[in-house]
DNA sequence: TTTCTAACA
DNA sequence: TGTTAGGA
């Protein structure tokens, strides 16, 4: 997480602030929570504490439920958007995997051409028992 | 003073 | 969602 990231995700505010930055009712910033639609941090003596990622968060959820949407909806867009995140995560992982087979596969070909004993320090790869 | 939980004329 | 009670 770069640092920007870490300040917008750092829980400082109190209610009564995000009251002021998001024109909600206490009442409603509390009935986002129970549906789960945000997740601010505790702290001091049981006190609710905001990002400025809520804040935005709670911005959007005003917008979605001006076109419309219930909790239950809203809901479903932000975990059907953290599953794409999951997701890209896999295939970024993948990507990689694929990445260290090419440089398998190249030094495969570098022994078969008689080259095996320049390989490449940068390539911890054991060699394999039976080149193809 | 501000915020919290629970509950409803 | 509003509002209020009773505590911290």
């Amino acid at each position: 997480m770069s640092e920007k990231e870490l300040r917008r995700s750092l829980a400082v505010l109190p209610i009564g602030t995000v009251m002021k930055l998001t024109s909600l009712t206490a009442r409603q910033i509390r009935y986002y929570e129970s549906q789960e639609l945000i997740k601010p941090e505790r702290s001091d003596g049981n006190r609710r504490l905001y990002s400025l990622n809520d804040i935005d968060r709670l911005l959007e959820i005003k917008d979605y439920i001006d076109e419309g949407l219930n909790m239950a909806g809203i809901r479903e867009i932000y975990t059907q958007k953290q599953l794409e995140k999951q997701q890209i995560k896999e295939q970024l992982t993948k990507s990689l995997t694929d990445d260290d087979v090419r440089k398998i596969l190249r030094d495969e070909l570098l022994r078969e051409s008689g080259f095996g004993q320049i390989n490449q320090a940068s390539n911890s790869q054991p060699p394999l028992q039976k080149p193809f």
